[in-house]
DNA sequence: AGCACGCCGACT
DNA sequence: GTCGGCGTGCTC
């Protein structure tokens, strides 16, 4: 089964009275191709733009949808004719234009971002259930086990299989009185899921901060059009009951859709649940946990405007809605909103660029703004909303230094005696403590002291990571993984290989030997698996169930325990090194939010932080809770050096299995650099990691001011050296990751 | 992306 | 003698 052929159920052909002048569509296919290519259309199809079509494409019949309609014909070479039209709601024009759009924006082929928007399409909806129902016909023989069929299936629809179970008889007995007669398959559409927001439930009661935000925010979207606002608030300031409400003012309007962005992991079902109480129904959610079916559903819904409230993660920007009126990214510092594969993209700016296609409001909202975020507020390009208060009597924790060089921690382990001391004490008070270390495993190196040999992934530059659970060496880059060998694969040598570093399972390790008492816990992409298991663990937390629980990222927001009071981080220098652009901006985001878990309610709450490094201005702010002026030192930091937000960045990356064709490639590519105001290349050089799965991997980065058109320059280079067939050149725009 | 066409190794 | 490996190139 093919995923671009299948459904393509062909709709109705309209004839027309007349015969028309004959017209060229272009036609957007969901592919690599360079452009949109032109096809007949048939005499009396009467297409219109955003239509999806059936049309040939070398020896198969594919989707596409319709971007242009002109006058003429192929001339010289006749062009192949559209097939036919599929019964599918059009894109609307918004849609098409932002495709359009985020091809340019990516230097990327808009078939590209086109696929993101028919994502929906790929599968069927659910089938209608099957059930069965009594005809009212009586069974030839009555026996016990008949007439128990014949009560369970009174006033009801139930499948085969439900109706035995809830009859408590084999499922035999209800084939026999099917053969009979006696019941019937009936067909019931499966529950469409897009119940509609009730919109006169009463608002939450809101402190007078949130109040004047939701009134701003009103008022932007009575204004009506584009309008950008940034909801800057700190943790526990209660910046959801701000948009719920915003959402709800944005309903009002009938057919108006809302669309909330949140990162993948931040949806969960606490979040869903908010929007149940403030809405009575779920919203349409939409994230690669969805089923394929349910996407269908839901991307109907949006297309037909049922579905008004979308929650989702980034993909959830590429729906086809009729009359978006808000967009709302929440955590909008988050990174996982850069899409680093496959179609490269920063949702939290394509949401911008699709509110600004659709005349809609966006609202962004994070405690930890972006810099980039941060920087059109002062300029005053988006409205800048501050929430301060916190919720009741909930404080903001005390944030404190360790100094790892004044008071370090014993040879071979990682807690430092404050920290430990500190955990003592909360555990003695009854207490529960969190060390927070955002790196998986055991360990995040393996080396042999016989050879010096560092175990890497096969034909790839990264370390294996120790996982001791599972007692096996993963990448985490490629997803390789192997048992931990006896011998250095390397020398031979037997028992050498030593663990370097720690992970969230060595410093759980460290916390059961020095509390054997306390019941200590990991959380973690690896202990915790899926939803349930991060409710499960969730939930035994808030329950006391645990007094020590240490985790990594997953575990940094969201959630709230009460008797949380103590928040260790256990390496507050380790996302800081590896000198990326954005270093100290994710260590505040990331540590003021780990910070931010203790003391949520009654009890004040504290957060120890360990590092070599008490000095750096990232650290000085967390300890005096500055945000400004971490955020004045970090946009002067920049500004000097033109980095974003006060100039642009690009990365050019090739990569390829033959090393001398690369090499070759990007020495072309060097030679043929466009002159440009503005612009300045560097490179080429090895990336970081100069060898993945066996391609080598070449990089430049472009730094331009923020008035040149970035994309045209990137766009004109590519086109200026051919590509080999075995290379491989990505642009990533505004890159978050520099590996 | 898919699919065909195309030129070099181990087998019904 | 063929079946089939995936390199290269095209699809309006």
């Amino acid at each position: 089964m093919s995923l671009t052929t299948d459904h393509l159920d062909l709709g109705t052909v309209w004839r027309q009275k007349h015969v028309a002048m004959p017209r060229i569509a272009s036609v957007l296919l969901p592919m690599p191709l360079p452009e949109a290519f032109d096809y007949a259309e048939p005499e009396g199809l009467a297409l219109s733009v955003g239509d999806h079509v059936a049309v040939p494409l070398g020896p198969r019949v594919i989707r596409g949808v319709v971007t242009a309609l002109r006058d003429g014909t192929g001339g010289n070479r006749p062009l192949k004719a559209i097939q036919g039209r599929l019964d599918d709601p059009p894109l609307p024009p918004g849609v098409l234009t932002f495709v359009e759009w985020a091809a340019r924006y990516s230097v990327d082929l808009p078939g590209w971002p086109l696929a993101m928007a028919l994502r929906g399409l790929r599968h069927p909806p659910p089938k209608p259930d099957k059930v069965l129902v009594l005809t009212g016909a009586q069974p030839a023989r009555m026996t016990p086990a008949r007439l128990k069929v014949l009560a369970a299936a009174e006033g009801v629809k139930l499948s085969g299989a439900a109706l035995a179970s809830a009859a408590g008889v084999s499922a035999g007995v209800v084939k026999g009185l099917v053969d009979e007669g006696v019941l019937a398959v009936d067909f019931v559409e499966p529950d469409r899921g897009l119940p509609q927001p009730d919109l006169s439930l009463p608002p939450r009661a809101l402190n007078p901060g949130q109040a004047a935000c939701v009134e701003t925010l009103t008022g932007m979207l009575d204004a009506g059009g584009f309008q950008a606002a940034l909801l800057d608030g700190v943790t526990g300031s209660g910046k959801t009951e701000v948009y719920l409400e915003t959402v709800a003012a944005a309903l009002k309007d009938p057919d108006a859709q809302v669309l909330v962005l949140l990162p993948e992991i931040a949806l969960t079902q606490a979040v869903l649940a908010r929007f149940e109480q403030r809405f009575g129904a779920l919203p349409a959610e939409w994230h690669s946990g969805v089923a394929p079916p349910r996407r269908r559903q839901v991307w109907e819904g949006v297309a037909s405007g049922n579905a008004r409230i979308v929650v989702g993660a980034r993909s959830a920007l590429f729906l086809p809605f009729r009359k978006l009126r808000l967009v709302v990214v929440d955590e909008e510092h988050d990174s996982s909103f850069k899409q680093e594969e496959g179609f490269i993209y920063q949702a939290r700016d394509l949401a911008v660029a699709r509110a600004k296609i659709e005349g809609a409001s966006v609202l962004l909202a994070s405690a930890t703004p972006s810099l980039e975020s941060l920087f059109n507020a002062q300029a005053g390009r988006y409205r800048w909303l501050r929430l301060s208060a916190r919720h009741g009597a909930a404080q903001l924790p005390d944030i404190d230094l360790i100094d790892m060089r004044q008071t370090p921690p014993e040879p071979g382990r990682w807690l430092s005696p404050p920290l430990i001391k500190a955990m003592a004490v909360t555990l003695q008070r009854g207490e529960q403590a969190m060390l927070f270390l955002n790196r998986r495993g055991y360990a995040p190196l393996v080396l042999c002291k016989a050879c010096g040999e560092k175990m890497k992934s096969p034909d790839t530059d990264s370390w294996l990571v120790e996982h001791r659970y599972t007692g096996r060496l993963v990448c985490h880059l490629t997803g390789f993984s192997m048992k931990k060998p006896e011998a250095c694969p390397h020398c031979g040598a037997k028992d050498s290989l030593v663990s370097i570093g720690p992970g969230v399972e060595r410093v759980e390790e460290e916390a059961r030997h020095i509390f054997p008492d306390a019941r200590v816990a990991v959380f973690s992409s690896d202990t915790v698996m899926d939803a349930e298991g991060a409710k499960a663990l969730v939930a035994s937390m808030a329950a006391g169930e645990i007094d020590i629980l240490v985790a990594t990222q997953a575990a940094a927001k969201g959630h709230n325990f009460p008797n949380l009071t103590l928040v260790g981080v256990v390496d507050a220098d380790l996302s800081l090194r590896g000198g990326d652009l954005r270093a100290g901006e994710r260590t505040f985001q990331l540590l003021a939010q780990a910070a931010g878990r203790a003391g949520r309610h009654e009890k004040p709450g504290r957060a120890l932080l360990q590092t070599y490094a008490p000095e750096h201005a990232v650290m000085r702010a967390l300890a005096a809770q500055d945000r400004d002026a971490f955020v004045e030192a970090e946009m002067a930091m920049r500004q000097d050096a033109g980095l974003p937000p006060f100039g642009r960045l690009a990365a050019v990356i090739a990569s390829g299995p033959d090393g001398e064709a690369l090499e070759a490639y990007v020495q072309a590519l060097a030679a043929v650099i466009p002159n440009a105001e503005g612009v300045e290349v560097f490179g080429p050089a090895d990336a970081p990691l100069a060898l993945v799965r066996g391609r080598r991997r070449k990089r430049f980065l472009v730094r331009a001011e923020r008035n040149v058109d970035l994309q045209g320059f990137l766009a004109a280079w590519r086109a200026r050296a051919k590509v080999p067939n075995s290379v491989r050149v990505v642009i990533d725009v505004d890159p978050y990751s520099f590996l």
